[in-house]
DNA sequence: AAAACCAGCAACCGCTGTCGT
DNA sequence: TACGACAGCGGTTGCTGGTTT
């Protein structure tokens, strides 16, 4: 780290936050394959550094931030690439149900990383997107609220009602019907699991204003939320009836997309085979990063 | 054939948490 | 303890390609 920052000419006149990049002279939009080309060629070269430095070190007019969010999105070589498979739309489901819409000032918070982190080869972008642009539409179709995870005919009720408290108790029985709807998700399991209520919203307002309360419940959430990922199979292991889903037993095969990638070839790159990088980079990304 | 509309996705923005000084 | 640098996260935006009128 410290090897990389000292080439970062910093001055006294640069005390207080700095804008992450030049705001003038960073490209900004879509990226260019010459542009993808030196950023892998810096990364696997160099491994993952002080991301503001990389720019200017791998010879790009990028912001950090853009090289992070371009890396760790798009180029890294573990990642999957094409839509998601059943199995992991279920996964993302479920665990939205329980980890969505967590809110500390009520604003909406869905926690996509931590799904992410159960999705094997998927970004937190990636789920969000396919959960906007697929999911979303899919539930709504169903009659589920997105949102809330409860079928809507029933929460149009409780809002006739509009007693925020009956909601919290609906909680359970909505997850029973929807089962027998679809089939899609576990009830049983989200019951269970879930013995507070998932969200914040289904809870009443005198219990989300009391802040110890709804810490507690978030701790009891979170020890929970350890119980329930371990037991959640990893969704490779069950694709593998779908063709598309073959498990990936490397970051050789995971990069599939890379070598069947129009816009560059692999000699582009400057390296010829990936499996010699594989191990030497994840290992120069450790040591590296243990060494900054 | 062209314009309007829509859906999907990549990328950006702003905020927060963590770490180092 | 305060402050700045940085990485990471989630929501939003805007571009692009496909479809409909």
């Amino acid at each position: 780290m410290l090897g990389v920052r000292h080439l970062l000419t910093y001055s006294v006149d640069d005390m207080g936050r700095q804008p992450c990049c030049d705001k003038l002279e960073v490209k900004k939009g879509p990226w260019t394959a010459d542009e993808d080309k030196k950023l892998i060629n810096f990364l696997l070269t160099n491994g993952q550094c002080c991301w503001r430095a990389v720019p200017k070190l791998a010879g790009l007019r990028r912001c950090g931030k853009s090289c992070r969010l371009r890396w760790t999105n798009y180029l890294r070589p573990d990642l999957k690439r094409g839509l998601l498979t059943e199995t992991e739309e279920q996964i993302v489901i479920d665990l939205h149900s329980r980890l969505g819409n967590r809110s500390t000032h009520g604003l909406l918070c869905v926690r996509w990383s931590m799904i992410a982190a159960k999705l094997p080869g998927r970004t937190d972008n990636e789920i969000k997107n396919h959960w906007n642009t697929h999911i979303k539409k899919k539930l709504l179709k169903m009659g589920i609220d997105p949102i809330t995870h409860e079928p809507l005919n029933k929460q149009a009720a409780s809002q006739e009602n509009s007693s925020p408290a009956s909601q919290h108790f609906t909680q359970s029985d909505n997850n029973h019907q929807v089962e027998e709807t679809d089939g899609v998700l576990n009830s049983e399991e989200n019951s269970v699991s879930s013995p507070t209520g998932d969200n914040e919203s289904l809870l009443p307002d005198s219990i989300c204003s009391d802040d110890s309360l709804m810490n507690s419940l978030w701790l009891d959430q979170t020890s929970l939320m350890d119980a329930l990922w371990a037991s959640i199979p990893e969704p490779d292991a069950e694709n593998n009836n779908n063709e598309n889903d073959m498990p990936l037993s490397s970051w050789e095969d995971n990069s599939a997309w890379l070598l069947d990638s129009k816009d560059f070839g692999v000699h582009d790159f400057g390296f010829n085979c990936f499996s010699e990088i594989e191990s030497s980079t994840l290992q120069t990304l450790g040591m590296e990063e243990k060494g900054q």
